[in-house]
DNA sequence: ACCTGAACACCGTTCAAGT
DNA sequence: ACCTGAACACCGTTCAAGT
C-alpha cells in the first residue's frame, strides 16, 4: 500500500505547482489547502512535505514563478512616456492573469521585491531618459511603483472602473512632467 | 456553573469589539481567532455568538467603526492643492493608527466602500473646486483614490521609503493640474 | 436571555513506521 | 528515496442542553 492511490508514479515539485495554481486561480489563494492539493494530487497530504518545505514557502515559490513571465519591454528608442506606459502594461496584464496571485504578492512586500527585480531596472532606465534627476530617482521609482501596483490591485477587487488604466498612467505622467520641468528651472 | 468563569457579568459588544481590536493591533487581522478572542475575555468561544454574527460580521463592524472616525477637513477657502493634500493626510494617518485593519478593508472593497462614505464627497468638492469637468469627476476620484489607498498600504507594508507621501501628493497634485489645463484648451 | 460542552468539519505540520 | 497513518494543536460554527 506505499504506492497508495497514485500507483508508484512519482509526484514532483511541478505536478504540485500546477496544482496550486489551478486551485489558487479558482478560489483565490484562500482556497489553497495543504490538504485539498494533496486530494486535487490523489496523493497523501504528508507526500508533500517531501518536494516542499511547507505551505508558505510553496506560495513563495509559486510568486517568484509568476514574477519570471515578467518581459519588460526593451528600450526602442521612442518617447519615455510611450516607454512608460508600455512598462504598467506588461505588469498590469501579467497581474490580471492572476489577480489573486498578485494580491498576495501585494501584500507581502518581501515577495514582491524578490520577484519584481527586472522591473525595476527598466523603470529607472526610463525615468533617467525621462529627466529626473539622479538624487530622486529612487524615491519616484518607489511612488510610481506603489501608485501603479495599488491601483492594479484595486481593478482586480473592483475599488475602479475598467478601462481607466489608461487615464490613470495619463495622470501620472503629467505629474511627472510637471516635476521634471521644476526641477530644470531650478537646477 | 452557568455563569462560569466570568461570574455572571454580562458580555457586550464592546467588550467583544475592544479585545479584538486589541488582538489585531498586536499582531495583525490573522492573529484574529474567535478562541483566542474568547481567552482575552475569560468566556467560551461559544458565548461570542450571541453578541455577534460570525467572525467576518465582527471584521466588518470593526472596519466601519475606524472608518467613523475620519473626518474629513471642510472647505477652509485654501487654494485646492492644499486642500486634497489636507484630505489625504486625514486619509493617511487613520491607516497609520491601525495597519492590520486598513490593509484588510483595502482587500476587502465592500467594506471599503461601506465604510468610507464621506471621504468621496469631499474629494468630489475639492475635484470640482479644482475645476476637473464633472464628465470625469468620477473616474478621475477612483484613479485618484485607488493610488493613494495603494500608496498608503504600501506604506504600512514597508514597500516604499517613509516620508515620501507629500511628494507622491505632488506628483498627483501636478498630474491634475496638466489635466484640467489640457481639458480646459480642448474645450 | 445568556451561557456552555460536545461535536463536526476543517486547518498545517511532526514523527515514527512502512515499502 | 518516497510515501503513509496516526496524532497534535489549532480553526469556525451548529446544536442541544443547562441556568
Amino acid at each position: 500500500m506505499a504506492a497508495g492511490p497514485r500507483r508508484g508514479v512519482p509526484l514532483t515539485r511541478e505536478e504540485i505547482y500546477a496544482a496550486a495554481w489551478r486551485l489558487i486561480d479558482a478560489g483565490g489563494v484562500e482556497a489553497l489547502s495543504m490538504r485539498k492539493l494533496a486530494a486535487e494530487l490523489t496523493v497523501n497530504p504528508m507526500s508533500l512535505y517531501h518536494h516542499v518545505e511547507n505551505k508558505t514557502a510553496l506560495l513563495h515559490e509559486l510568486c517568484l514563478r509568476v514574477g519570471e513571465q515578467m518581459a519588460p519591454p526593451p528600450d526602442d528608442g521612442s518617447p519615455w512616456q510611450e516607454q512608460l506606459l508600455a512598462l504598467g502594461r506588461v505588469y498590469r496584464e501579467l497581474a490580471h492573469a492572476h489577480p489573486a496571485l498578485w494580491r498576495y504578492v501585494f501584500n507581502h512586500p518581501e515577495v514582491m521585491s524578490a520577484q519584481q527585480g527586472g522591473l525595476w531596472e527598466a523603470l529607472d532606465r526610463i525615468l533617467l531618459l525621462a529627466g529626473v534627476p539622479e538624487h530622486d530617482l529612487r524615491t519616484i521609482a518607489e511612488i510610481l511603483s506603489a501608485f501603479v501596483s495599488g491601483f492594479i490591485v484595486s481593478e482586480a477587487t473592483g475599488g475602479v472602473r475598467p478601462d481607466t488604466f489608461d487615464q490613470a498612467t495619463a495622470l501620472l505622467i503629467g505629474g511627472l512632467e510637471a516635476h521634471i520641468r521644476a526641477g530644470r528651472t531650478s537646477a
